[in-house]
Order: structure tokens, then C-alpha cells, then sequence
DNA sequence: TAGATTGTTAATCGATTAACAATC
DNA sequence: TAGATTGTTAATCGATTAACAATC
């Protein structure tokens, strides 16, 4: 109940229970239990309630949780109470993806710019009405607008220093999409999301 | 020394491994540590060896592991020694990246047809030289090819049924693109990237 | 009230780390 | 040989689960 230093492992499923909520609201549900959640989600129940149990208290005994509360205030842990901008490198077709994806901006985020190193994609305009712009300007840009996140979708052999300069611009979390092990400083979070890693990890348990 | 059961969160680990060794051997490297690739990584040194430990012995003592040996050995142990086909469904913005990602091909997959519900779009043709399918026709599709590993990059509100029709088809391993959970037997693996819960989780430790 | 479900404690289980003998 | 690094054991640390009093 209100501890400092929640693990990190607790907190990389309070998106998930987020989702989860979000998604039995749109299905006009206004309350679920954590049995329910742990079922839908392939979690133990205990595991839902100790979970939540490090931020407060958050249901009701005998009825369980009010959907849009819960919600609420999952949405206030995560910080995505607010809309964050984010910063975009790479223009290729997963940069293009990305630019145009609808999934972002109900849940806290918003794609700020692009930028792209190819100087005929430089100027283009993208489908969601950003201008692609030039990488040599990324790190006064970023500097400038005070973008915290960053999102990294260019070739491997250019993640790095794409990395470095976000950082160096005051970038403090990173999304990136390059097939590589990024090296940054303790200061900075990174996410990685690699599909063939994920894939490997699936094809460990075949054949 | 050759388990059985390996703890998921160890295989989970492999494909990084993996993919770090590639990556100094395009460097031209040859020889390397458990510290090495543990501070590259940001793992302690002896999860390294006790992960590694769980398949054999692949070092030497003093010396350290030779990259091209335990990067056989990884590909054999994740089942990459060889190639997978894996069906798409989707082709979005994001089918189309999936559709012409590079980081494919070397790593052991080939994304060996490409589905979509939208009549516009059967029929087009990829970069990649694959032709859209209509997405009626999957289940029949996956059975006769025999397909194992589906993508699923169509909307949310789409993908539980193509989940479900693949899985009915005899696909056993997804790696799911939409922000939602499927619902999944046991039998059946799924891996789950969802942007936004990864910057959600990022978003957390910012002010 | 009776039934249900929370929040929390304690027990269990599993994963990580430290340390070191073995040995290249 | 001396130095380095593995593979493994045992200790530590942390996460999950089971159980239940509290209570809606």
C-alpha cells in the first residue's frame, strides 16, 4: 500500500491490466474482479490484487472493481493521465506505421515529429499531416521542444548513434525497434521490441 | 548440463544472446565472455553462464566462448538452424513493414503470405513480390501449407477471430501485433507487441 | 443475513548472484 | 607457469501463490 520502489516486473503488467479495463468498458462493463482480469489475461488473481496493492487500495470486498475507477487510477500511476509527445526517427514503411498509428493517441501519447536521414523523404509529408524532417536537425529540435520519449525505427547499423544523439538531447526514454542492444546510461529507460527475438522465443517450444 | 524444462524466462533470453553474438561477429570478432556479452547486455555475467549452463557446455575455461560455436549452438537450441515460414495477416501500414522487414530472412524467418479483409487489397502486389490473399480464404490456406507461426497485424477488433481461425487451421505459435489479449489455448504460444504498453511502461518512472 | 471478493500475511517457489574449484 | 574464465554449487534474494480475516 503506497510503497516506494515497486518492482519493475509489477509495473510492466499495469499496462496490460489498463488494457484490459479499457477494453471490458468499451464492452459497457462497469465492474470486474480480479479473478476475472487474471482469467482473461492468463494471470493468477492473487497476482492482480498483490500487484495493485503496492499503489492503494482499489476495490471493494464482496463486489470488486469498478471498472472506470480502477482505470482512473492506473491511468495516473502510468502518468499517461496526460498526453506525452514523442519523437520519431525513421521514415521507412515501420516509421510510416507508426506515424499513422491509431493506437497511440486514446492512450497518452501522440507522435510529435518525424525524422528521416534520406534527403528525398525530407519535406514529404506524412498521411497524418507531419512533415518528414531532416535527422541533422534532431538534436536541436528535440532539445528545443523538450521531448522526453523517443522512438527509435531505423536500420540497425544507425540505431546507436540515433540513440546518442536523443539522449544527448534530452531524450530519457526509448522505444527502439533496431535488432540491436542499445548502450545507454542508467539514467535512460529503454524498451525493446525486436519481432524475430519474439519469434525465436516462439519457435524454442516447436519442433 | 542438458535439462529438461528450461525455465521460460531463460529461453526468453537466448534470442538476445543470439543476437549480440551476431552482432560482434560482423565486427569481426571471434572469441568471447560471459562479461563481455553481459555488460553489452546488461545482465550480470553469471546469468549468462547458468542460462547457457541449462544446454551444455559451450566455453572454455580461461578463454571464454568462440562466437561462431555458441551462435550455432543458440540457432540449433531456438530451432533457427533452419527456416520458418510464417503467415501474415494484415496488410496495413504495418502488414506492409512486417511484409518487407530485413531482419527477417538471416534470423530464420520468411513471411510466406500475406492476408487481408479488404477487397481493395487482394489481389495487390507487395514490394516483396507476395501477392495479398483474402483473408477468406486463410483457414484453408494455413491448413494446406502447413503453416505453424502467425502474425497478426489487423485491427484489435479484428484480431481475436483471426487468432481463432488460425489456431483452427493448426497454427501454434503467434506473435500478435494488436492491443489486445487473446484468448489462446494452452497449446498455443503467443508473444504480444503492443507499442503502447511498452511506452506506458516507460512512462511510469517520468515525473 | 449469506455469498463474494478484497487486501494482506506467511509460505512456497523460483531466479539471481556470489564464490570458487576446475582447467584452458 | 600465471592469469583468466568457465561451469556449478550454495546462498541470497525476490516474486508468486495460498489462505483467510475483514467487510461489502
Amino acid at each position: 500500500m503506497g510503497d516506494r520502489q515497486v518492482p519493475d516486473i509489477v509495473v510492466g503488467r499495469l499496462p496490460i491490466y489498463l488494457r484490459a479495463l479499457t477494453f471490458l468498458k468499451a464492452d459497457n462493463r462497469e465492474i470486474t474482479s480480479s479473478q476475472e482480469l487474471g482469467d482473461r489475461l492468463g494471470i493468477s488473481s492473487a497476482q492482480i490484487r498483490k500487484d495493485l496493492s503496492h499503489f492503494g487500495e482499489f476495490g471493494k470486498q464482496g463486489t470488486g472493481y469498478e471498472i472506470r475507477y480502477l482505470e482512473d487510477n492506473l491511468r495516473e500511476i502510468l502518468h499517461v493521465d496526460r498526453m506525452w509527445d514523442v519523437v520519431l526517427v525513421g521514415a521507412g514503411d515501420l516509421g510510416n506505421a507508426l506515424a499513422s498509428y491509431k493506437g497511440f493517441a486514446d492512450r497518452g501519447f501522440r507522435v510529435a515529429a518525424v525524422f528521416d536521414a534520406a534527403p528525398e523523404k525530407v519535406g514529404q509529408k506524412l498521411p497524418g499531416g507531419l512533415v518528414i524532417e531532416d535527422v541533422n536537425t534532431l538534436e536541436t529540435r528535440v532539445r528545443e521542444a523538450g521531448w522526453k520519449i523517443g522512438i527509435i525505427a531505423v536500420p540497425a547499423d544507425a540505431a546507436q548513434k540515433v540513440a546518442s544523439t536523443l539522449i544527448g538531447a534530452g531524450v530519457v526514454a526509448l522505444l527502439n525497434y533496431a535488432p540491436i542492444s542499445l548502450i545507454a546510461p542508467s539514467t535512460v529507460r529503454v524498451e525493446q521490441i525486436d519481432p524475430t527475438v519474439h519469434l525465436q522465443h516462439l519457435t524454442y517450444y516447436l519442433g
